[in-house]
DNA sequence: CGGAATCCTAACCGATACTG
DNA sequence: CAGTATCGGTTAGGATTCCG
């Protein structure tokens, strides 16, 4: 036991994101993030698609996420990659062709979460309107 | 139509927050962070409940959402506030009570967001130990 | 192709002090 | 009580270069 907020046993639900001590803050941190929500939506098949299209999971190269996320540095996207890699979110998978070629592809504990941030960002996309216009009248009034 | 993503009229749904260019990746970029998950989780009733406490929103004073979030700072509270009011996803009320009272409420904008970070942070927390395991296995193969 | 390594700047963010 | 203002350290993160 380590950092646990409280000793229930070691069946879960003793983690607490809202104690500063607690680990599940770093990691909501971590989750928390647009190109963690951009790397996994795109890998659970949201980008590019016509809105009809059912959005299945698929692996990606990294050339291809790189091209998806269009704003993305080579370096946060390696970066991001292998947070998520490291946190079991994502496996990596190299096919030595010369050159190589570099898939991702989500886990059983990545589809987990993506069925959470899908909804953010469908949620940001959604509610663009709404967010717009109050910001207008909140710097019109100040 | 500022920098929408395609031109498909005024009903919404034509943001991408793939495209580096569209309004909706910065609001992306706005959400995913820590401190505005936990405010929103916080101002939802979620902090401090019996694991089997319904958890209703409810309206917060400064004070106590200091108090929630322990390891927020004063700075990142009263920023991460003032963008959640301009956005319209919470209202701010001062009472001229002396010395001042001031409480912040979710909207309904703000309700509608409730109920995807909540299963964030619901997530982060269930998925620790899982997390937990795998950095573990991955730390120890390199 | 898919990175790693280096440099460098901008921003984030905490600590402190002050105000209505 | 609920902030604002300022300062300064830390870091995020872009640009560039090089490697297997």
């Amino acid at each position: 036991m380590t950092t646990r907020t409280e000793e229930t046993g070691p069946s879960g639900a003793a983690y607490n994101a809202f104690l500063a001590v607690c680990p599940s803050l770093m990691l909501l941190d971590r989750l928390a993030n647009k190109w963690v929500v951009l790397v996994l939506c795109a890998l659970g098949g949201d980008a590019e698609k016509a809105p009809d299209v059912p959005a299945a999971p698929t692996a990606l190269r990294y050339s291809e996420l790189a091209r998806l996320l269009s704003g993305v540095s080579q370096k946060m996207l390696t970066q991001t990659l292998r947070s998520l890699e490291r946190d079991g979110l994502l496996t990596r998978t190299v096919v030595p062709t010369v050159p190589v070629t570099v898939t991702y592809e989500l886990t059983d504990l990545g589809l987990s979460l993506l069925g959470v941030v899908r909804r953010l960002r469908e949620w940001a996309q959604s509610h663009m309107d709404d967010v717009l216009a109050h910001r207008e009248k909140y710097d019109a009034r100040a």
